[in-house]
DNA sequence: GGACTTATAGACCTTTCTATCCGGTGTTGT
DNA sequence: ACAACACCGGATAGAAAGGTCTATAAGTCC
């Protein structure tokens, strides 16, 4: 469903939403908790941040942080800024001629899923995913 | 959502399905029809030939033609024989640890859309799809 | 200032998906 | 028998996603 990208910056804003606050967090920290290929994690954090959905600061002591309150961040932010927004838009069938008008043969069918997709995307924030998240069990807090 | 192939594979199915009964279509036929690139299409028609979707007969005036009637044929069954049945199936974050007592943060608001989707997939039949395709206008009859 | 740490940036490799090519086999019609 | 036709199957090339590596810039501590 979602791209592998997307599944990991899903899980590593999970990790930092869940950081206590006025902590910042070492890529290599995210890294190992959660399983992520390290290099590749880079990209992605790099990726949020020059979209805005984290902070990223320098140094020794350097790291990242939520730039914004998780309550403030919805799923569709993540997964946008990763995927763009062509996820959900667009003809299932992968057809020009498709609309409202003139719809696929998959088109009304789709619909319904789609909506339930983007609902799911627009009302979950990120604060909801971590409350879940502090509530699971080994290995990772995600 | 799904991959090109399986988009490809119903768009096919759907051309066969709306042929006169009895008749051969070939490979060059549905290709030119559906604007599918000739080669890859092949491999898609072999590919639904061996999961039994469709019939094949060389020769002549050999080609394709439907394996059942299109009612007996579910969307699900083309979307599994070209993506496997992993769509659906498995964690939406890519967590190994992820069940109904261990659920990930997305487990939940998942499986809603997950349902819909499932519904979508089993409900709708060949035989639906070749009807919408019948009353679209150009370009192709899908 | 110098060593260390951490993020940044870009090039690079690998795997998978998409798409093509070509020799081969079976069927039909002459 | 033979040629034409249409499917079969494996090899191959291109594109995109997933993943790695190296050099660099910036901040902190001594």
């Amino acid at each position: 469903m979602f791209s592998r990208s997307a599944e990991y910056a899903v899980r590593a804003m999970v990790f930092l939403a869940n950081q206590p606050p006025g902590r910042l967090t070492g890529a290599r920290e995210v890294s190992e908790a959660e399983q992520i290929p390290g290099a590749f994690l880079w990209k992605i954090l790099q990726n949020l941040t020059r979209r805005k959905l984290i902070r990223s600061f320098k140094g020794v002591h350097g790291g990242y942080e939520l730039a914004r309150p998780a309550v403030e961040i919805t799923l569709e932010d993540i997964v946008e800024a990763t995927d763009g927004q062509e996820v959900v838009t667009g003809c299932v069938l992968g057809l020009a001629e498709c609309s409202e008008e003139n719809p696929c043969p998959l088109h009304n069918s789709w619909k319904e899923v789609k909506t339930k997709l983007t609902e799911m995307l627009e009302q979950t924030t990120l604060a909801d995913l971590a409350e879940v998240a502090r509530k699971r069990k080994s290995p990772s807090n995600v």
